[in-house]
DNA sequence: GCACACTAGATCGTATACGATTTGATGTAC
DNA sequence: GTACATCAAATCGTATACGATCTAGTGTGC
């Protein structure tokens, strides 16, 4: 056996509430998934208690665990987080973006743009996390890498419930994409590209704010 | 039994590492652990794959768990990570910042002040601890102040370790502070009180570079 | 003396089992 | 009909046990 089961055990549970299999508030019983792994509680619980540390389960003692409930001041404190650690990691991932990355990186937002004009929202979706994946990607520092990376899994969990979409924000973003590639490409300061890249994140999420007709001042 | 004995080990473990008690590389075996908490050991294990999570302890599948090794590599990751995520909580702590919050912030810097004169740096660390905590203990967003704090955690266990020490640091981060405290004072918009506090952190970071004659670039 | 195979002890990983706790339903008093 | 006590089913929390795996030490061939 070269994985533990526990291993498995998180690589489905979070598979599947990221992939939105399991909704937000479905009940994730120790038995159940255990019978389905076909394998103990032990390593079930394991797994559920690090989802639990990562936020995308909610766990009360003697009771059991269930897929994190989404509110939008929930959406909105993960939006705000990734506005701070996504332009962090993408300025200190600058020094590492070469042509290759800058390649492939303009490759994802010229197909955003297709996607506008063949109206394809679901594969914008998908390359839009792709795009920004790509710009942490090269983040030399671990740690933050891992929190864009938490972060992203967390709104994909929320979004795959259809929580969110802002249809006329698409194209606005694909600009400030390329913005923030024609900085990049002109080896701006990081502090450039930081705020840039803030921006953009800000940008989303006022847009999300005035679509849900709140104030911003309720985050 | 109000508290779960997983929790105790937790507590109790992860104490422990941040006090220095276990220092870096120290062997955490699961069966020690256990019999000194009168438990067995599957609660401990929960505890130490939860300060894995944490970035506190370092696991390796069937072998066990250390305490996580420190070198400056990591040290300087974290001050990274906490130069861009305390300011931002900082910020967003702004708003709920009234008089008696002020009031305690400026005592606890004039404390500082005053260790500065008795040079007591025991206590001028321990002070400094509780003036950062302050500062970010009002951010409304609770994964940010999460993750402000599991920073801390962690750069608290690498300075048990006697790991780092800035003496001539010490005067200058006193008026760092107190510049802060004005900003915060005058109402100065967020933007300026994040940059403040990055600004605080960033030359604590460079202070620690210079004085490891470590370039900047390392990072 | 060095490299490699082997073995024993230590430690981990997880199945099983059972007591503890919660929850929701049922029954009873008013 | 409402409020509260009671009870049973569901589920969790953890002890115990044992097989699996790693590590370090020993021995053997060269």
């Amino acid at each position: 056996m070269t994985t533990s089961k526990s291993e498995v055990a998180y690589a489905l549970v979070s598979e599947r509430i990221v992939n939105g299999a399991y909704s937000p508030g479905y009940r994730l019983v120790l038995g159940t998934i255990a019978d389905e792994l076909g394998c103990s509680v032990v390593p079930v619980r394991e797994a559920i208690r690090r989802l639990e540390a990562e936020g995308l389960v909610h766990f009360t003692r003697n009771v059991g665990a269930t897929v994190a409930q989404v509110d939008s001041t929930l959406y909105l404190h993960t939006m705000q987080t990734l506005a701070v650690i996504e332009p962090a990691a993408t300025a200190l991932a600058a020094s590492a973006m070469d042509e290759a990355w800058l390649a492939k990186a303009q490759d994802l937002n010229d197909q955003m743009r297709q996607c506008l004009e063949a109206f394809d929202p679901v594969a914008f979706t998908e390359l839009n996390n792709e795009f920004h994946q790509q710009l942490y990607s090269q983040c030399p520092n671990p740690h933050i890498l891992d929190l864009v990376q938490r972060g992203w899994r967390r709104l994909a969990a929320m979004r795959a419930s259809s929580f969110t979409h802002i249809p006329h924000r698409a194209r606005q973003s694909v600009e400030e994409h390329q913005h923030l590639l024609e900085l990049i490409r002109v080896h701006a300061s990081p502090r450039e590209i930081e705020e840039a890249a803030r921006a953009h994140r800000t940008n989303t999420l006022n847009a999300y704010l005035a679509q849900a007709n709140m104030d911003p001042s309720v985050i």
